[in-house]
DNA sequence: ATAGGGTTAG
């Protein structure tokens, strides 16, 4: 065996340590941090560079420059820490001084800016995107953004008269800054200003102010533009029509971005993820799915909770649960989705079965997390599982209760015939209650065949809310039940009078690559005729089956026999049919709605799955029917 | 140095 001298091993474990212990810090730091460091990273950094003998004043830093963003608020020691690094450091250089700001929460840079002995242009970046970043943080602390605003402006007049206006940098980081602000103008201004100095970046930055305050038509004509457009311009646009509720736009610029042969980062597939889940169409979230398989990404958290929401919002909580399983690491975002998930398939008990292996596995659950535990409990009838978790919230966790938490509390006491409670409920809030939670109320009142208070109530909405004619339906049939034939009467002609509130209900589906989209009574659809011969097929047979049509949800000033014709051309129906035509056999027919379910369609799709052996998976405004058998996952209950 | 992302009752 042969050995090295003593000499040529240690020149080879450290080649240049004596020479430049800055470069060697420097160098050392990038080989022991990881990409993202949080301040323990740093700290343990630190230390080993210590114990090396290289935590000189020069290298220090260097350490600066690694810190993360400390959280505002936080710990003093958090920000201690940075200041004492700094004050450590040999040469007060503007990038110490600039990291300084990066490192230091809010209102700190701000402070601190005018008294660092160096500056260059770079330092209104780092103070501009500590502004941005606190104002994007706080969204809803006004009092501060509004100052910030402020501040900002006062920051661009520096920069001026400093002559770092016309640095790109510093631009874009102005940019970027007016467009957090949400003032377009003066965004618009910056980027319009002579000389053109501008990159991909200032364009990305005016695009995402645009997406920021909804200005669509302005963000895709900029994009039309671009000459230059890469990953982030193409992820901006793509989430900007998802937020505005145009998943089908996002959707196909997702498939063109990806047909183009451009790369989809996690940003572009999470949105486009989140697209799909909202619009709802099975095929569509596994051509997503498919690009993060073809590209062979592993599934990072990230990935990983939008898969799970897109599964269950497409009507397929066995994969969400399955990508869910196979997930490595889950942060809450992930255990939200599938628990929020669970509860809109009617799992309830597996959703609070999740919760408590969630509580088990150390995580805290956010008001999120309970607004699908309340959920869970209330599809499933568990109600006092309900009011325990619903204490557990504000007792052991010290989250506020929101409207979305009353809903669900309403909706679990109300419908298990706890109405009075409900009331109490609503009425002991803090918060003012949403008119939503009464039409809970009211709704309930209807289907416990509480007359008396169903009219109170029923006409005290109608007072706060003339245009929703879903009160005026819902009164008018507690009348009905009541036989009092003059007032259902009155209450229909004040509804044609006032009532405009009601959207048109359309049921799609998607079959041969292609969505196809129905509204009531539709003959606009290529197929039409085969359509309306089997929904005849379907019908003749229901009929011998015994089904008879219930009309007592339609209340149009109608006789009997054209409310059994309107019903039976309910856009669900023709999707049903169209699904017998189209859909491989043995596959279950999937339908997205938009309105909930009318009650004669639900035994009407109910009994097509006994009478044809047939699954039907309906997606209506609130949750999943799952029909099989002649039974549906809701237990009846919407 | 600067731009982009997910979970929420009826």
């Amino acid at each position: 065996m042969q050995f090295e001298k003593p000499a040529a091993a240690a020149s080879r474990r450290a080649p240049t340590f004596q020479a430049n212990p800055a470069a060697d810090a420097r160098q050392l730091l990038g080989a022991l941090l990881p990409r993202r460091p949080a301040l323990r990273h740093v700290l343990q950094a630190h230390a080993r560079l210590a114990v090396l003998g290289l935590a000189t004043a020069r290298a220090l830093p260097y350490l600066l420059a690694a810190l993360p963003r400390l959280p505002p608020g936080g710990a003093e020691a958090c920000y201690s820490y940075p200041l004492s690094l700094f004050c450590h450091s040999s040469a007060a250089s503007a990038f110490a001084s600039n990291h300084l700001l990066r490192a230091l929460p809010h209102p700190l840079p701000l402070r601190l800016f005018p008294r660092l002995p160096r500056r260059n242009p770079h330092s209104f970046t780092f103070l501009l995107a500590s502004l941005s970043n606190h104002l994007l943080d706080a969204d809803h602390a006004v009092g501060s953004s509004s100052a910030s605003r402020f501040l900002g402006s006062h920051v661009h007049a520096l920069a001026v008269k400093a002559g770092a206006a016309g640095d790109l940098y510093v631009r874009n980081a102005l940019v970027h800054f007016y467009g957090v602000c949400g003032n377009v103008e003066a965004m618009r201004r910056v980027f319009d200003e002579l000389p053109l100095v501008r990159d991909v970046v200032t364009w990305n930055a005016v695009l995402a102010g645009y997406v920021r305050v909804g200005m669509m038509a302005n963000a895709r004509e900029l994009f039309d533009g671009m000459t230059v457009r890469d990953e982030v311009s193409w992820s901006t646009v793509i989430g900007g029509y998802v937020k505005e509720g145009e998943p089908e736009v996002a959707l196909r610029m997702f498939r063109n971005m990806v047909m183009q042969g451009l790369r989809a980062n996690e940003a572009s597939i999470v949105t486009a993820m989140s697209g799909a889940a909202q619009l709802g169409l099975l095929e569509q979230g596994k051509f997503v799915h498919e690009v993060v398989r073809r590209a062979k990404m592993t599934v990072s958290v990230n990935v990983g909770a939008a898969l799970v929401d897109m599964y269950s919002k497409c009507g397929s909580i066995a994969a969400a649960r399955e990508v869910f399983d196979a997930m490595p690491r889950r942060d809450v975002f992930a255990w939200n989705s599938m628990i929020c998930g669970l509860a809109s398939h009617g799992l309830g008990n597996d959703a609070v079965e999740l919760f408590e292996k969630f509580v088990t596995e150390g995580f805290s659950p956010t008001s999120i997390t309970f607004v699908g535990v309340l959920n869970a409990c209330s599809r499933t009838g568990l109600v006092d599982e309900g009011r325990w978790y619903f204490r557990l919230m504000s007792e052991k966790y010290g989250i506020d209760s929101e409207m979305e938490h009353y809903g669900c509390m309403v909706d679990l006491l109300s419908r298990a015939g706890l109405v009075q409670e409900a009331i109490d409920l609503i009425e002991g809030m803090h918060i003012v209650p949403d008119p939503v939670l009464w039409g809970t109320i009211l709704s309930a009142c209807k289907r416990h065949g509480l007359v008396d208070l169903g009219i109170t109530v029923g006409n005290k909405l109608i007072e706060l809310e003339p245009a929703h004619d879903g009160h005026y339906v819902l009164l008018a049939s507690i009348y009905a039940t009541a036989k009092k034939w003059d007032e259902v009467r009155k209450v229909r002609k004040l509804m044609s009078s006032r009532g405009t509130s009601k959207s048109a209900g359309w049921s799609m589906m998607e079959a041969r690559g292609t969505v196809h989209k129905f509204l009531v009574g539709d003959m606009d659809h290529k197929e039409s005729v085969q359509i309306y011969n089997m929904l005849g097929i379907i019908d003749r047979r229901l009929a011998e089956a015994g089904y008879v049509p219930n009309v007592s949800s339609v209340l149009h000033d109608i006789g009997d026999e054209e409310k059994i014709h309107a019903i039976k051309v309910h856009s669900e129906r023709l999707a049903i049919a169209y699904g017998f035509i189209v859909v491989e056999a043995g596959s279950p027919i999937r339908i997205v709605k938009n309105l909930s379910v009318c009650g004669d369609c639900h035994e009407f799709s109910k009994m097509v799955t006994k009478v044809f052996s047939r699954e039907i998976i309906v997606r209506d405004g609130s949750r999943f029917h799952h029909m099989k058998d002649g039974k549906c996952s809701c237990h009846d209950y919407w």
